[in-house]
DNA sequence: CTTTCGCTAAACACGT
DNA sequence: CACGTGTTTAGCGAAA
């Protein structure tokens, strides 16, 4: 009898058992009482053992509040300070978007709905946008400051009598004052996060303390240098040329930049319309008669500084002075690495930023409880996974960090429908079927499920067989799957009793998983042969079958001969569907499209769904969502174009498995 | 509406 | 006895 509302039962239980769980969202719960006294924590207070990096969590944390009550108020129309809003429309579009989101949607929520790249980029996203629109607010309560101050002082002039006056001076200082230290503060914390661009003409803030990254004055430094420098021996030439126009509009440096390419599309809940790019900061490039060189009536070429009347008389300037020669060409090698260097730096916060909100939210706020329960993550657990997974992050940079260079990170730009269904309690089957490319998936985003506690979106059986395959000799101690799942995976380095029997229930009760016995022990092993022919149960021969293979068991099949291959390899390329799907990446597929067809199909109907993808196809698929019947019609065409071979190859599932088994231990 | 599938929970057996 | 490993059963929810 109990045992029927067990499940349910235990499933809330366990977050308050765990506890862990809502108070890891409120770090400091006594801190919390603190408040906005940062500063005094700062200074060491009764926790001055508060670490550092929580310190910094914490304020980052803040100042995004911060940043999202302002927002909201705008979205609100309460815009508080200055009437004149002119611009505030375009960057109202942007912020419902992108803030009123994920008010109402669960960031675990926003999690499934998401693929992780989406993920990353909405969080650079709102991060740019926060962090504009929150320079401009204080700007705007500055002047208003300002403003009020004047205006007293001329009251007290016309009457100086009471000392009254002399108080709401004072306050009105005091207020001024407070002000700029909030706002020293949120900037800084916000240049730690190497988002805030800074510019000469409009950082307020004095910034001495610059992370370990560039500062503007540095720049300039470096840029006097260079300009003094004189002519370096090798010029680019034109090549040089080139890239300063990739380069360009990073001068204004990433915060801005980064967000627009990205994009908006793909958010689950409306796709508003279009968006302007927010400008704000970066006034250029809206306006056709702007210049991204040019701005405030100056040249913002590096160093230059010149002061340009319009926009002719810069551009004229632009041709003589920074003509192609050597100096320009060194000038744009040097910006190249400057703006290298912060996306290197905008990928590491962002991914920092990640891991923290994947860390404070994981508590689902929700009325409906999660599968998530428990964060049981012992400490200890988790500083030790977390230091096993670092060797390995360490060799390549964050996801992140490598896409940046080109516009965009890898856009996967939709979401899938079966992410989107993720969004509830359960991501079950649908990680069955997407499990497909799990190689490849977890290839193109391995680095952000170890660093994000997302669940990943593949059954057990995958993830295990996953595990087993990508090591030499494909097998693996229970133990080492273990480790392979809390290496692999920041989810699975919580709950472990969960997902540790999860994984031990899956073993013993999936034929495709054989037990070894071995000199120390027993190693599992996978049965790819039984692994196939697990998938698809019921339809053999029938026409459905295919249709089955394709979206269901995608995986199995076909590619098993290609997926062995390549998880061996270290799971490398053996790209997504969405690749299929995109089609743009037509020449890498030859490789894994076999794998791929099948899973196209899916894909294409769901929209969605993968990552890497090709960044420029990744307008179109906007309005993917799931039209059930239309979706699936279309989908398919589709995937017999990709799919061409592969449906040669279908035709008989017998061969397609007499096939597969090759390499295994039959 | 039924079946299938995957997940979670839990009981139990065994060996160390 | 505690713990890890395996096996098995049961119930639930989602998808087919």
């Amino acid at each position: 009898m109990m045992v029927e509302s067990a499940s349910e039962t235990i499933r809330s239980t366990p977050s308050s058992q765990n506890g862990v769980g809502s108070l890891a969202n409120q770090p400091d719960g006594g801190g919390g009482g603190g408040g906005g006294g940062r500063e005094g924590a700062a200074s060491g207070e009764p926790n001055g053992e508060m670490s550092p990096v929580e310190l910094l969590h914490f304020q980052q944390q803040q100042a995004l509040q911060v940043a999202r009550q302002f927002l909201l108020q705008q979205a609100t129309g309460l815009s508080s300070p200055g009437g004149n809003d002119a611009k505030q429309p375009a960057v109202q579009v942007p912020v419902s978007v992108a803030m009123m989101s994920p008010q109402m949607i669960t960031p675990q929520q926003m999690q499934q709905i998401l693929s992780p790249p989406q993920l990353q980029a909405l969080l650079q996203q709102q991060q740019a946008i926060m962090l504009q629109q929150l320079q401009e607010y204080y700007k705007k309560q500055q002047e208003q400051l300002h403003l009020q101050l004047l205006t007293q002082q001329q009251a007290g002039k016309q009457q100086p009598k009471e000392q009254p006056l002399g108080n709401k001076q004072l306050a009105f200082q005091q207020q001024l004052l407070q002000m700029q230290q909030l706002q020293q503060q949120h900037l800084l914390n916000l240049q730690r996060q190497g988002l805030v661009s800074l510019q000469p003409g409009q950082g307020t803030v004095p910034l001495q303390t610059l992370p370990q990254a560039v500062c503007p004055s540095d720049l300039q430094q470096l840029w006097k240098e260079v300009t003094a420098t004189q002519p370096v021996e090798d010029s680019i030439k034109q090549e040089g040329l080139d890239l300063t126009t990739n380069t360009s509009n990073s001068t204004s440096f990433s915060a801005a930049k980064v967000s627009p390419p990205i994009s908006h599309h793909s958010l689950p809940n409306g796709q508003s319309a279009m968006h302007t790019p927010r400008r704000d900061s970066s006034s250029h490039e809206d306006n056709p008669g702007s210049h991204p060189l040019y701005g405030h009536g100056e040249c913002k070429w590096p160093g230059c500084e010149t002061l340009c009347e319009d926009l002719g008389q810069f551009v004229k300037h632009l041709n003589t002075e920074h003509a192609l020669d050597d100096r320009s060409t060194a000038q744009c090698r040097v910006q190249m690495q400057v703006v290298q260097q912060l996306e290197i730096q905008l990928a590491k916060e962002s991914e920092r930023l990640q891991a923290m909100m994947a860390h404070l939210h994981m508590r689902p706020s929700e009325p409906k409880p999660f599968s998530q329960p428990l964060n049981l993550v012992s400490s200890a657990t988790l500083s030790k996974s977390t230091s096993d997974t670092f060797p390995d992050g360490l060799p390549h940079p964050p996801t992140s960090a490598t896409a940046p260079i080109t516009p965009l990170r890898q856009g996967p730009s939709v979401i899938s429908s079966s992410t989107l269904h993720n969004v509830g309690p359960i991501r079950r089957r649908n990680s069955e079927k997407f499990c497909t490319p799990i190689s490849s998936e977890l290839a193109q985003n391995h680095e952000f499920y170890k660093n994000a506690d997302v669940r990943p979106p593949f059954t057990y059986a995958s993830l295990i067989r996953q595990a087993i395959l990508e090591t030499p000799d494909r097998q693996l101690t229970l133990n080492e799957i273990y480790n392979w799942f809390t290496r692999m995976f920041a989810y699975f380095r919580r709950n472990t009793a969960t997902w540790k029997n999860a994984v031990r229930h899956n073993l013993s009760l999936h034929k495709c998983f054989v037990r070894v016995e071995n000199v120390k022990g027993a190693v599992w092993t996978v049965d790819e042969h039984e692994y196939q022919k697990r998938r698809p149960p019921k339809m053999t021969g029938s026409p459905t079958l295919v249709k089955n293979m394709i979206s269901g068991l995608g995986y199995g099949a076909l590619n098993a001969s290609y997926q062995a291959a390549l998880a061996e390899s270290n799971f490398p390329l053996l790209n997504s569907p969405t690749m299929i799907n995109t089609s743009s990446a037509s020449g890498m597929l030859h490789v894994g499209h076999d794998d791929v067809s099948s899973t196209v199909e899916q894909v294409n109907s769901n929209g969605s769904n993968s990552p890497r993808l090709s960044p420029q196809q990744y307008s179109h698929p906007v309005h993917v969502k799931e039209e059930p019947a239309e979706a699936e019609d279309d989908s398919r065409p589709v995937s017999l174009m990709a799919t061409t071979n592969q449906n040669v190859t279908i035709p008989d599932d017998r061969d397609l498995e007499e096939e597969l088994p090759v390499e295994d231990l039959s």
